[in-house]
RNA sequence: GGCCCGUUCGUCUAGGGGUUAGGACGCAGGAUUUUCAUUCCUGUAACACGGGUUCGAUUCCCGUACGGGCUACCA
């Protein structure tokens, strides 16, 4: 016992993120990777990746590997797993099937388990005429399994190869407790428990018995988990006491669930097109329209705003800070601040952590961030040029994109016109004061921003008219619109020849 | 239906037997900026309900309602 409590405090922490791969990995699945991640570095332990392809039918090729590509997106690295390495694998459960035959046929022996040959059609008949049926201590009397037929119908069963599945003997009569690090103590009842499959006829474990058995062999501590699997908790201690496991059983969180942004239920797939937001992590191409998905990084996010946004869904460390880098998170985690009760999905909260990250980013990173946009537009444009547009439009973007979008007019003429400032503002008098000034512009020396706003203010003046009168008019001949810099920043920006070139343009228009 | 979990402003949340129930997003107004945005200030708005326990409950307990999850040879 005292060795027990020794080892339980000097053993270092390792828990694991352990996905299936099924398609793209849901927004909450980060969420996940995120609170196993923190809690692992906090504590100096391991994190670990682990492929959950245990149902071959609803296996997705390009998954896994979507998978990994989120983890580093959002600087998640495993210290161990698929595509990471460590001494502790294969971390592919598809790579572990012999393991689980081992353990499960241990768990037989050991009178915690037992073989069944019901057909999944009987099963299914059963179920049609039962209404609550279950594969339980009632029912199983009455079944095809090892505990109702003879031993020796049992072996020349299994000889003959008929198709069999393993599974767990829950009997009755016995209190479960589950001790949560977020809820506390919860209790199961053995006899409302069913006799889950833990192996299946196509020779591969389900979740149950997987998780438990790799946990285990991975040496994992702690088990932080979406709130779906509470309900399982139960079998699961059930295993690791058939096992005999229960010195080194993880400590169990079930975190809170994210919920639809409207109405009710969890977030789903369907809700990124309903809602016109991501809610995966990347772009996913599926096979259809309909199972294509864009992501937080297509969308134009800062890994860091998302990881930022996602970890104050559920989660708050008490204080007033609201942003956090993940250095600051992994000091601030802690589990038993994880709230209970689900969080809906704020996408107004993740568009102002993202403006925000994007306000603080220096121009450099920004400009290593549009690069690709400009040059899938087909743009030109040096560093030097980009780390300028990054200055000028960094604290009017929600989005990368909108750099190239909103701010089209720094790569290419003007589209567009405001023209109901146009008609407003320019008039035939105007109009000749505005030529005069372009003149100015095309030789003013030195041509930088201060400057020119000084010599253009003057010339206002000495014109005698307002500066509402002109200003406007310069920055619809530089964007087009009444919205952006500052005019004198765009121009020093364009450079003297293509604002002299829109100054010109503007005039032939009028 | 059964089992399990939950419930503080519209949203994310802090708090906790006696508080003007705090912050953030959003929204509204204002200041700054002769644009827009940023920034700053102000405002808006919450303890689901009913019983206990208590001198006192939003906080503790029990119910109810509502919400959620699970109930597959899916994870």
């Amino acid at each position: 016992m005292v060795q027990i409590f020794y080892s339980l405090i000097y053993m270092s922490v390792r828990v694991r993120f352990a996905p299936s791969p099924t398609g793209a990995l849901h927004i909450g699945g980060v969420r996940t990777a995120l609170y196993n991640y923190l809690f692992a570095k906090q504590q100096g332990g391991a994190f670990i990746l682990r492929i959950e392809d245990t149902d071959r039918t609803r296996y997705v090729p390009g998954a896994e590997q979507y998978i990994i590509e989120t983890l580093k997106w959002v600087g998640l690295l495993p210290d161990e797993g698929v595509g990471f390495g460590g001494d502790k694998g294969p971390y592919r459960q598809s790579d572990r099937k012999e393991i689980y035959h081992h353990y499960a046929r241990e768990l037989v022996q050991r009178g915690h388990a037992y073989y069944a040959f019901d057909t999944p059609e009987e099963l299914a008949l059963r179920k049609q005429a039962e209404e609550n049926f279950t594969y339980n201590q009632q029912t199983r009397g009455g079944l095809s399994n090892s505990l109702t037929l003879s031993e020796t119908e049992v072996e020349s069963r299994l000889k003959a190869g008929t198709p069999f599945v393993i599974r767990l003997r829950v009997e009755p009569g016995r209190a479960i407790h589950v001790q949560d690090l977020i809820r506390g103590e919860v209790v199961f009842q053995s006899g409302e428990l069913d006799d889950k499959v833990l192996l299946k006829a196509d020779g591969m474990p389900t979740y149950h018995l997987a998780n438990i058995v790799d946990d285990h062999l991975m040496e994992i501590t702690h088990v932080i988990r979406g709130e779906e699997w509470l309900p399982s908790t139960a079998h699961h201690v059930l295993l690791y006491e058939g096992f005999g496991w229960t010195d080194t059983m993880p400590v169990f969180s079930h975190l809170p669930l994210i919920l639809k942004p409207v109405g009710n239920g969890k977030l789903s797939k369907r809700d990124g097109a309903k809602f016109g937001m991501p809610v995966f992590p990347l772009e996913w191409e599926g096979a259809t329209p309909e199972e294509s998905f864009s992501g937080f990084r297509d969308t134009g996010f800062l890994p860091e705003a998302a990881i930022n946004f996602l970890a104050l869904l559920g989660w708050h460390p008490g204080g007033e800070q609201e942003i956090f880098s993940l250095q600051d998170l992994i000091q601030a985690f802690s589990i038993d601040q994880i709230s209970k009760s689900g969080a809906r999905f704020d996408y107004e909260k993740a568009k102002w952590f993202n403006q925000k990250y994007i306000q603080a980013a220096n121009n450099e990173v920004l400009a290593s961030y549009i690069r690709p946009l400009v040059n899938s537009k087909g743009y030109e444009a040096t560093d030097e040029y980009l780390e300028q547009v990054a200055a000028l439009m960094k604290e009017r973007v929600t989005f990368l994109p909108d750099f190239v979008e909103t701010g089209y007019y720094l790569f290419e003429p003007v589209r567009e016109y405001d023209k109901e400032t146009l008609q407003k503002k320019w008039t035939p008098p105007i109009a000749e004061i505005f030529n005069e000034l372009t003149g100015m512009v095309a030789t003013f020396e030195p041509f930088n921003g201060p400057a020119l706003e000084e010599a253009v203010k003057h010339f206002i003046h000495e014109k005698a008219v307002k500066p509402g009168d002109i200003l406007p008019l310069l920055r619809i001949a530089l964007a087009g619109t009444m919205k952006g810099p500052a005019v004198f920043d765009m121009a020093v920006a364009l450079g003297r020849k293509e604002t002299v070139r829109r100054l010109q343009a503007l005039s032939e228009l009028g």
